[in-house]
DNA sequence: ATGGTCGTCCAACGA
């Protein structure tokens, strides 16, 4: 079973290129963060014709997250299940997609460590704690996946000094990422690459891609049955190459599973 | 050689 993430930065500008990465890279799920849609405006039906089921949470112009799966979609969440007021913006959705419980996350960017919107993306990851502890337990298969908005360590940076005096790399953040990874998850791909510079993300600005300039902020976390199985984990940088590219690239790993 | 911000929508602002 083939599961990716990626960051389209608007679905309606990325369409064409998503439709061709679905058709070489064939995953079985596709995570997608930043559709920037609405609902009405998803293209379910082209999904449906290339054998996709799809469940998106939009909020029209901003935000906006969808799975698209073809071994199934049972038991989605559209918000947390927390038991608190759901978040106002379009950052999750979970779904048993092939018997894995998978979540889609926008998590917050958080614009500055001293920004109102930094402490929304902590209070955000906590409640990601709780929504995982809802809908799932350690020992079954579960993988949450999408934009943290979080460079677990130094490598998954081109230049740590970038990190000094801004969000993406601070004690709070890794404390809050550690916490989700110490209720029984596991960095995939860093599991599977001990290597630095391996990116999923560069910023349009100062060809950042061909200077090799990036952060590794699109994350793959699952439990440990499912890091027991994968076979192999992968970023496709060729997808952040040619035209109308996304500033993110898909990572996707395979997993050992019937389907 | 490659590519030089982009996407939301027309003014900035978010990423």
């Amino acid at each position: 079973m083939r599961i990716a993430t990626w960051n389209v930065n608007s679905l309606n500008a990325r369409l064409q290129r998503v439709e061709e990465w679905l058709e070489y890279a064939q995953p079985d799920v596709l995570c997608m963060q930043e559709t920037k849609m609405s609902d009405e405006a998803f293209p379910a039906l082209d999904y449906a014709a290339l054998g996709y089921d799809t469940i998106h949470v939009g909020q029209g112009q901003w935000n906006g997250v969808a799975i698209l799966s073809r071994v199934g979609v049972e038991n989605v969440y559209t918000n947390f299940a927390d038991g608190q007021p759901p978040d106002e913006e379009a950052r999750l959705v979970t779904a048993d997609c092939g018997g894995v419980t998978i979540t889609c996350v926008y998590v917050p960017n958080g614009r500055s460590p001293d920004h109102d919107h930094f402490q929304y993306k902590l209070a955000w990851l906590d409640r990601l704690y709780d929504h995982l502890n809802e809908v799932s337990s350690p020992d079954q298969d579960v993988i949450i996946t999408g934009d943290f908005n979080i460079a677990p360590e130094d490598i998954d940076v081109w230049d740590p000094k970038v990190l000094e005096g801004a969000t993406h790399g601070t004690v709070e953040e890794r404390g809050k990422l550690e916490r989700l990874l110490d209720w029984g998850l596991i960095d995939i791909f860093r599991q599977c690459h001990d290597a630095d510079g391996l990116f999923s993300w560069w910023d349009y600005r100062g060809g950042s891609f061909h200077k090799r300039e990036g952060m590794r902020i699109d994350l793959v976390l699952g439990s440990k049955s499912v890091a027991d199985a994968t076979r192999f984990a992968l970023i496709d940088r060729n997808a952040r190459k040619g035209k109308l590219p996304s500033d993110h690239t898909p990572v996707l790993i395979d997993v050992d599973r019937a389907a």
